[in-house]
DNA sequence: AAATTTATGTCAGTCATGTTGACATATCTG
DNA sequence: CAGATATGTCAACATGACTGACATAAATTT
């Protein structure tokens, strides 16, 4: 086994004086961020999670129907885009969304093939009590924070988004951003 | 193809209205900040998955490694309040980590039933790496602000975590995320 | 010293959610 | 009509969570 090259094991509690990569291409790592974005990330998605648990769901569902609700008349092969990933992974809560009548589907018109989905008065119910909880946490974060400082959250959310392949969604929503990150600056 | 209607003909059964946030509660729902950190947050993650897979592992070890690594001496219970995994969980992953050198034990000083935990140079080497490209996603995303917007965007997250458990690694981060924050950084 | 608690490890089974590959069906397009 | 496309589905499998039960060593309490 390799020896232990970092600083003496610190004693009951784990204190983080030795940074990995001291003098290394990690010199500059935002190590601040990329853990803030895990803890913000895990008690964001943890708001929902209680409430999903009573409906007997799980985070895919809420994905689902999130985005059906958002975006009525989603095809399925967008939501795939959306969530990349399989048509087989998303059958399975699409179904159970479908048979629990939070989802409707209907044939599109040019093309009967395309089963575009909608969100039903119940699967809205459940999409806006979850956005309900999250934005509340997103409400007390940005109000500690001027406008100025709320368009720089939301122009640095869009500029961690790869652009390269964006699919209709994302589109419309870097859409709608820009036109706010214009507003400002 | 079909674009996305955002007010869509519903005609059907239980058919939603319009989009969620109409005039109801959730007329104030911040669905671009909650769209922006799941797409932010999934192309975020997705930098490390690829890289973790010519290693054969998956982003429970990348977690497990990476805390390890920012944390020497991270005892096993401090992995876990941080994970908020059992135990089981974190066994599995934390024992191919330590077969395969990337992390080593070392019982506690003053307390000889802990294991301290520690990254080898191999384990640091993956760290670094993973960060690494991380990292660059992120500093592409802050170069195009200001400091005082950078600032804006630690303390938005920051202001996202929960404050009434705080771990012991998650103290840390917040202490020095204040700290930071006042600092010219 | 003995009993209890604590920190950790492990076995066994289950669940949720992702994967690949193959194939069926309806529908559109050339 | 022939082929491509959109969707649905079956079967098998991987990962990473979970619960419950139990083992061991070391610390702590009685």
């Amino acid at each position: 086994m390799t020896d232990i090259n970092f600083k003496s094991p610190v004693s009951g509690e784990g204190v983080p004086s030795a940074r990995p990569g001291d003098a290394s291409s990690a010199a500059s790592a935002r190590w601040d961020i990329i853990e803030l974005l895990f803890f913000a990330y895990r008690d964001f998605v943890g708001d929902a999670d209680h409430v999903l648990e009573a409906f007997g769901f799980g985070r895919a569902h809420h994905r689902v129907v999130h985005f059906v609700c958002r975006y009525p008349g989603l095809k399925v092969a967008d939501l795939l885009d959306v969530l990349r990933i399989t048509k087989q992974s998303l059958g399975r809560v699409l179904k159970q969304l479908l048979d629990e009548g939070y989802i409707v589907q209907k044939a599109g018109d040019s093309d009967r093939r395309q089963r575009l989905l909608f969100a039903t008065a119940k699967g809205e119910a459940l999409v806006v009590k979850l956005a309900g909880l999250q934005t509340d946490r997103i409400e007390r974060a940005l109000c500690g924070l001027g406008a100025d400082e709320a368009k720089a959250v939301s122009k640095f959310l869009r500029a961690m988004i790869d652009r390269d392949d964006p699919d209709k969604v994302l589109q419309t929503i870097l859409q709608s951003d820009s036109a706010i990150a214009k507003d400002v600056t």
